[in-house]
RNA sequence: GGGGGUGUAGUUCAGUUGGUUAGAACGCCGGCCUGUCACGCCGGAGGUCGCGGGUUCGAGUCCCGUCGCUCCCGCCA
């Protein structure tokens, strides 16, 4: 038997035609006369009918199907009888009259029922990750996330980029996050590292004068796995020779704009906003600021430098920041809500969260309000467009928990109103991001993307003098508060890259060793060149509207990096460690 | 490293102030049923209450420890 149609397929016009249908078995209705059968494949389901006055042996081996077994069935397809057509249904018009069965397979039965919205723990579903992948849900993830694939490798070879894959096995680098380390045998002692990304390699391919690159490439970092965040993961990687920054945003907006359009068919409108860092970070509190709504963050820390009230007035003036939120219309929010909303900054450090209700008369009622003289009141009233209804929420701290705490309880703040419009996608270029930030745990400069990027020509000078103050030519594609990419023009200057390993404090040896090859080739007639990197799984995820990248990731980890499917990560054979020349000293958790 | 949630039948959950034999739904098995599509009706099987220890006459329930899953902070150039 061959199969003749997927399970999506027919419809009325095949009434009257043989098929042959293979699939497996999503339910079975066994009504002691006529059984009717669903069978699924990836395209749909088909129900089939087994009659016992059309064919009694093959109805009667009917009896014996289950939940998942795999069939081959040939029949008839017909027209269903009035009145039994299933809307519901692609195929819901017809049915296969069954003439032949063959059992392929029988199934154990499944521990969770395959089906849309699977009502099962993740660690069944993980530890089962096949069957549940079986699921429609799933399947239109996976499937959707093919076509995304499809159309970036279109969109870029349409633009003349070349897919050139780089080295999975590769040296491990300083600065970024943790490396994952492979063992070499013939180099007893040496490791690997497997890329965090393929920055180097691109940057060497520039170089080579191969002018535009991309790959859609996995990447590895040992971090700490959160629902947006995986150990492996993958990025739509580019490179671009002889251009700047409006070059790569317009092949970035190009790129998003044709999977938007052949993915999802909705018209994007390009370009795409810009905002600089310190805007985003001013008016939203975050570097990815996401613009469905308003709720934006106030700043009030020079004129609270001069208030009665000395909690604000003395973090005002010694470096701190003191910003407000004005949430419209909202005090009619209850003691226990504003104290949800003290705990939830207090996530982010914040000490704590005054507030401010204007009631019906104009009136204050705030623990903080007695601290303030009438002038000041009124000077608030201005600068917050205070009115009556309106709930103020002040946090007063270091301008980065400030920001922080604001800025998620704006995100907060918007979806518990409703703010939001689900359906809506706004795009936005952060630009401009400080070159450096200061690293309390290492006492030193870190690059705050990487330090292969370039600093802005005006803000050269300040390299020497007020590094924090140095302007970087990185851009970062934010869609509804969610990073989706991010890039630079880099360094293609060997003295400049030199300098930069100079201000993050790398000693001349250190950098020489572990980037020299770096600097021999910038060396070497490098061209100006930058790009960007997409976040694969996270824009799928956005595009299926799931809320965490395992549900577009075939075979994701566990939040502790496991897989459940397959076990990994396992002890090694004693004899395989001593091959490799390592010796474990940590007793493996049971 | 830290904070929150969670773990009871195959699955999703309920389980009172600590008290007899731990329940429900779905699934599974058997029987009946010729138009269902979450088929229906009748019957049945199914439990290491995550694991270890403690308190107690008695622990799913209280205490301590531990493991898994999950959300978040730190971390993630």
């Amino acid at each position: 038997m061959r199969r003749t149609h997927h399970l999506g397929a027919l419809s009325s016009s095949d009434a009257g035609t043989v098929v042959t249908l293979m699939g497996w078995v999503q339910r079975r209705r066994d009504h002691g006369g006529v059984i009717f059968v669903d069978l699924r494949d990836r395209e749909g389901i088909t129900q089939v009918v087994f009659n016992p006055e059309r064919s009694p042996e093959v109805h009667a081996k009917a009896h014996g199907i289950r939940s998942e077994y795999v069939l081959a069935i040939r029949g008839l397809v017909v027209e269903r009888p009035e009145g039994m057509a299933n809307p519901d249904l692609k195929t819901g018009s017809i049915e296969v009259m069954a003439d032949e069965l063959r059992i392929l397979n029988t199934a154990a039965t499944p521990p969770f029922l395959i089906e849309e919205d699977a009502d099962v723990s993740e660690t069944i579903r993980l530890q089962n990750r096949h069957l549940d992948l079986r699921r429609p849900n799933l399947q239109k993830n996976i499937i959707l996330r093919h076509k995304t694939g499809q159309a970036i490798r279109n969109f870029l070879n349409n633009q003349g980029f070349l897919d050139i894959e780089t080295p999975f096995l590769t040296r491990s680098t300083p600065e970024g996050a943790r490396d994952y380390l492979v063992p070499s045998r013939v180099n007893t002692g040496h490791f690997y590292a497997l890329p965090q990304s393929p920055q180097l390699f691109k940057q060497l391919l520039m170089i080579s004068g191969f002018d535009r690159y991309y790959q859609i490439v996995k990447c590895f970092r040992d971090e700490d796995l959160r629902a947006d965040r995986q150990p492996e993961f993958t990025q739509i990687d580019l490179e671009m020779s002889f251009v700047g920054e409006e070059d790569v945003m317009a092949v970035g907006e190009g790129l998003v704009s044709a999977v938007f359009k052949e993915v999802l068919g909705m018209e994007i409108q390009t370009p795409f906003e810009r905002m600089d860092y310190d805007t985003a970070v001013g008016r939203y509190g975050l570097d990815k600021p996401d613009l469905r709504f308003g709720l934006e963050l106030v700043d009030l820390t020079e004129m609270m430098k001069t208030v009665g009230f000395k909690v604000f007035a003395d973090v005002a003036s010694k470096g701190g920041m003191i910003k407000a939120i004005n949430a419209k219309g909202c005090a009619d929010f209850s003691r226990k809500e504003i104290d949800d909303f003290t705990r939830f900054v207090g996530i982010y450090r914040a000490k704590g969260l005054a507030w401010i209700k204007v009631k019906e008369d104009g009136e204050w009622q705030s623990p903080i309000a007695k601290f303030f003289s009438d002038d000041e009141k009124a000077e608030m009233v201005r600068i917050l467009n205070m009115e009556k209804d309106d709930i103020l929420f002040f946090v007063a701290d270091t301008p980065s928990v400030v920001n922080e705490a604001l800025g998620n309880l704006r995100n907060h703040l918007a979806e518990k109103l409703g703010l939001v419009d689900k359906g809506s996608f706004r795009f936005v270029w952060v630009t401009r991001f400080p070159m450096f930030e200061y690293d309390e745990t290492e006492k030193r400069l870190v690059a705050l993307h990487h330090p292969f990027t370039a600093p802005e020509e005006e803000d050269f000078a300040k390299l020497d003098t007020e590094p924090l103050a140095t302007k970087s030519r990185a851009y970062d594609l934010v869609l509804n508060g969610n990073e989706i990419g991010g890039g630079s023009i880099r360094i293609h200057q060997p003295e400049m890259q030199q300098k930069i390993f100079d201000v993050l404090g790398l000693s001349r040896e250190d950098y020489e060793d572990k980037f020299g090859f770096l600097v021999d080739a910038l060396n070497s007639g490098a061209p100006p060149h930058g790009g960007m990197a997409f976040g694969f799984d996270r824009l799928i995820m956005l595009l299926t509207g799931q809320t965490s990248i395992r549900d577009v990731i075939a075979f994701p980890k566990t939040q502790k990096a496991a897989c459940l499917l397959t076990g990994a990560p396992s002890t090694a054979a004693p004899a395989q460690l001593q091959e490799l020349g390592v010796r474990v000293e940590t007793e493996p958790l049971g």
